[in-house]
DNA sequence: TGTGTTTAACTTGTACACAATTGAATTGTG
DNA sequence: CACAATTCAATTGTGTACAAGTTAAACACA
């Protein structure tokens, strides 16, 4: 009986606003367009920022190091790092020792850069209309998530 | 005293790890790496996904409502919708009354494939490991934030 | 009624993202 | 040592994203 109509009630999975992905999405492309402005100074895009934020951690990082770090291949970043190089922020050494690899590091105007960019998380903290714990824990949880992906 | 070492102290805020939008954006593409095997037998990508539970939740819908929907510009949907037009699974109309606008509706075949999308939800719930009421939940959160950016 | 403004979609150019392949260098194994 | 397997980066091709500019249609209103 209730078999016939089926087809036309709407499955709560199948609605766009109950779409976890499609919420992490959208919030990711909302939050990168906020960065825009405050990125554009820098001449930084947002995967470059994050190229940046790795580096300022530890200088000197393989390609492949990058990749881990960030979810990215190298068909992502050796375009991406060409550019960046092209621009005078980080530099590309094949390795000595074993010339597969290729060494990113930081130029003296990269390593000057950091702190410009040191201004750009409490803006958007304060973009989120929350606290940094707030956006932390929030933070946690979508790793968490990230972590269990099967 | 401290200032000297000022430029070596790492600064919280900006490790990757504590970056809100990166949670996002590495969660977001894990997660439509998850959906892709799901997705390749239907003949989709993603985003033509989202479109996809967008028409099913009301046929013929203008371009310009899409974007609002999806918070994606024409620049990105001309395109995409021409290749599911050209896939077969959607109509590109003219408005009679107003040549301006384009209606997106679906084929039958686009139709069709709704009851075999409906497979999808559970399994991508599955790969989370949560119920879906507490995926539901921090899809709320996530909305929550993207509601309240600045 | 003409004409300036607005609107919707399209186009162009740049920058990711990733699958699949290539090519060169290193390693493992007999 | 030989040589097959592996590793790392680069390349190729497709599909998003988005800024900026174009085009055609509809609207506003003097």
């Amino acid at each position: 009986m209730t078999s016939r109509l089926a087809p036309l009630k709407p499955d709560p999975a199948l609605l766009l606003d109950n779409q976890l992905c499609f919420a992490l999405y959208s919030a990711s492309m909302a939050l990168t367009k906020t960065y825009k402005p405050l990125l554009a100074p820098l001449g930084l895009t947002y995967p470059q920022y994050l190229v940046m934020l790795v580096l300022w951690e530890g200088d000197r990082v393989m390609v492949s190091e990058l990749g881990v770090r960030l979810s990215l291949d190298s068909g992502t970043l050796t375009p991406l790092l060409k550019r960046m190089e092209a621009s005078g922020l980080v530099t590309r050494l094949r390795d000595v020792k074993d010339e597969r690899c290729v060494f990113i590091g930081l130029t003296s105007q990269g390593r000057k850069l950091r702190s410009l960019a040191s201004s750009i998380p409490p803006c958007m903290v304060a973009a989120t209309h929350r606290t940094f714990p707030e956006a932390l824990a929030l933070t946690r949880q979508i790793q968490s998530l990230r972590q269990h992906l099967a």
